[in-house]
DNA sequence: CTCTTGTGCTACGTTTTTCGTAGCTATCGC
DNA sequence: GCGATAGCTACGAAAAACGTAGCACAAGAG
């Protein structure tokens, strides 16, 4: 009879090394775009919804779940915003709005 | 008989503004580690899987392949680059590296 | 030449994630 | 009560990612 499997992530860094572990919960889907959103001030899961494309609920809440546990995002009853350490970082990503805008000329 | 399906594709960023095709592009696993290993100098293509926890050659290949036709790595008889775009892009990303482990320390 | 080594990468069956839609529960104002 | 809005769950279908094996090619050694 076989043992119950070891069940272990398949998720990513390995290494448990911080910026490894961020890369990790950045790139999974929706997760840089609700940061990017949620930078000024609280939404509501359906605003956020609305302004992500529609992504579906279920991967949203799913995000948010992960970014709360991460301590990125928390609720209030205002909606979803950023935590003060992620405020900070949503600023770390601000100028990646100017380099998106030359890169698209360049390519144009 | 019912029609060919109008194909439209799954992926986000409806809009075309360059932020949110850059943050879907992001988003996607392993793009965010693969730019950030390539930060410094050329890696071959197997020198890549060994630094990003090996992830499978078929999804290095397809984000590779999405990175190079968005102008952000280029292929040379040295490996896999950034391109000088990229390079800079990757300069913004550097923060992030303190920024996380300020954060891995605030949450032990 | 052959043999080895290292390369980029494809093939393919399995597993995990994401998707889209519907709809449940709770709360608020009326 | 009613309707509107909220957060969120359920679930089958589709897409993405996975792990492993291995192909094709090139360069070097003998």
């Amino acid at each position: 009879m076989p043992k119950p499997a070891p069940r272990r992530h398949t998720r990513g860094s390995q290494s448990g090394r911080p910026i490894m572990v961020l890369l990790d919960l950045l790139g999974r889907r929706w997760a840089l775009r609700i940061l990017w959103e949620l930078r000024d001030g609280p939404l509501t899961f359906r605003a956020l919804r609305d302004r992500a494309d529609s992504v579906s609920p279920s991967v949203l809440n799913t995000r948010l779940r992960e970014l709360r546990d991460a301590g990125l995002v928390e609720m209030s009853n205002e909606g979803y915003s950023p935590t003060r350490d992620a405020a900070e970082l949503g600023e770390l990503l601000l100028p990646l709005d100017g380099w998106a805008k030359r890169w698209a000329q360049r390519r144009r």
